[in-house]
DNA sequence: CGTTTCGATCGAATCGATTCGATGCTACCC
DNA sequence: GGGTAGCATCGAATCGATTCGATCGAAACG
């Protein structure tokens, strides 16, 4: 039975296998070839002193890492109810885990800052400034920023936000939609090229408000907005997310969609709800993801890692129609 | 400026400050009183220098601590797609956050025992075995349970499944029902008591199948189920989301609900899409995140901690009916 | 004025591993 | 058979802090 003293250590493990310290060592790590007999007879008196393994927190000074990396997401409950969060958030956790790196969720305050990450994601903010960001800097944090705007010193993923929500804008133009209103996200670097992209295209378009990717949120901005009869024939939303809640709440008010005002959104998620396919941008949001965790293996190796800019595809659905 | 030579130990700084090393390391903990002259002559040589603070990991492996505490949740996508899930894992972050403590998302592999965590959260998994679980074990790392099977050391926080079940189950048979199916969780500690619970009045319930708390997929069991026109007036689902999927369908196959067919879920979280209140078995979400944190906290510190069993309410809304 | 007390500071031990360079040994080659 | 590789093992240094116990002065007390 491993017996109840703890504290045993690979020095304990070494002494009643009759090795060296060293050599326990590699027994464990296999940084350098040991003997099959060595070996066993190491891990054999592991078993039996009741060792798991060394002991990370010696392992990772030692080393000079943690094997965890930081995401910076806000609050976690409105990061994480955009579905557009999740595909992303799997393909980074795929990937960090496949070298064997684990994922630690990061607040806004600096309380993180004296948690031990080997890098730091800042991702689904829709925010321009971070408190903890100095710190990390002054700690050599690599970061990598996902949609954000531009920091000394971080490497960037995004998407094309511009060119996408310019093609959707053309899109609607080509049915005929002439005035156009726009539900925004918070103001960040996002959202600001988004609405540029918009603006290419409809240059005096109005302004719903801003709110989050929430379903209700969306809805209740709808529903003011729709009160006032305010003469657009196209919605353009900034995630499916908001679309749908648009939608709906046309729909309670008896307007047809498309037939009387025609609803896009952005970054091509299922909407099972829905019983139409929203227009939309689709983003590749697992491809975001890898090519974010990719970021933060190379920047980890020291690597000098590249930006990342990805595609984005204009989807006609069923929510747009002629003006 | 900061220079760039990295490395800068608390040595250094304490070198420059013209103190002592445990001077220096007291100046920035605190943990013991250091003259305010002396504590400001600690700190502007840090700044001088571009030092950060201690370094979290030495820091850990002195204090034999990591600061981060690691929750399992399977695949992250399953998990977090649950609207159930996420106030609970804000009310965790927010109490583990202020005690200092970070939180690591762990998968089900076992790589994750080499992460450097304090304790772990099993949760969100409707699983039964975890391969960790001995790794965890066998560290000494504290495990605290939600709504699992009863493990040997572990601390479980659970909510009454069957009483709420039950209480359902009732409630349906009160308004007339005597035929009813039910979609089910994957197989689980839960499970098997809602089960129960439900079996307390309703013995031969037909169960239509299993999935996660989906929309999509709850929908598609549905529309294979309600197709066989299986003869019964109201179906009891294990979650919100379920419940939903099931509405959505039997409305598209022309079922009113709860005219011709009633509907329960479980949970009791906001379904903005759809137009009707559910009848469900309510939780408490945030209480239960709190308790399990608070209970992480004990176990951490070393404490005795007892289980913790939440209460749930039957909340009747407007999709069941007579039968 | 001598003694006790208390607070600030310091030196040294310690946390538990990883890894560099050295050593000893066997095997191989000409 | 002498010299050289090459592999397994070992000893010692190191990662960068925290903390215990000791020391030193100055203030407080009788």
């Amino acid at each position: 039975m491993p017996g109840p003293t703890r504290a045993t250590t690979l020095a304990d493990v070494a002494a009643a296998a009759g090795v060296s310290l060293s050599t326990a060592s590699l027994a464990f790590s296999g940084n350098k070839p040991v003997s099959a007999s060595t070996r066993e007879r190491v891990l054999a008196a592991a078993a039996a002193l009741g060792y798991a393994g060394p002991n990370p927190l010696a392992s990772n000074l030692r080393r000079g890492r943690s094997g965890v990396v930081g995401i910076a997401v806000g609050q976690l409950s409105t990061a994480f109810r955009d579905p557009a969060a999740l595909p992303m958030l799997d393909a980074i956790s795929q990937v960090l885990g496949a070298a064997g790196l684990g994922l630690l969720l990061m607040g806004d305050d600096d309380e993180h800052a004296r948690l031990p990450i080997d890098a730091a994601i800042y991702d689904i903010c829709g925010r321009d400034s971070w408190a903890a960001y100095d710190d990390l800097v002054a700690r050599d944090v690599p970061v990598v920023v996902v949609e954000g705007p531009t920091w000394p010193g971080a490497t960037y993923v995004d998407i094309e936000h511009r060119r996408g929500a310019k093609a959707l804008a053309k899109h609607l133009h080509d049915l005929g939609h002439r005035r156009v209103a726009t539900v925004t996200l918070a103001a960040s670097h996002a959202q600001r090229e988004r609405e540029a992209g918009l603006r290419d295209v409809f240059p005096d378009a109005h302004v719903v408000g801003a709110c989050a990717s929430d379903l209700g949120a969306a809805q209740a901005l709808a529903a003011d907005y729709l009160a006032g009869d305010p003469g657009v024939s196209a919605v353009v939303c900034q995630s499916d997310v908001q679309a749908a809640g648009v939608v709906l709440e046309a729909r309670r008010r008896g307007l047809r969609v498309p037939g009387d005002l025609s609803v896009a959104g952005f970054d091509g998620v299922a909407t099972p709800w829905l019983d139409l396919e929203l227009t939309t941008v689709v983003q590749p949001l697992a491809d975001k993801g890898r090519a974010t965790a990719e970021a933060v293996l190379g920047r980890i190796a020291g690597a000098d890692v590249a930006d990342v800019l990805l595609p984005v595809r204009l989807r006609v659905g069923d929510s747009t129609g002629p003006a």
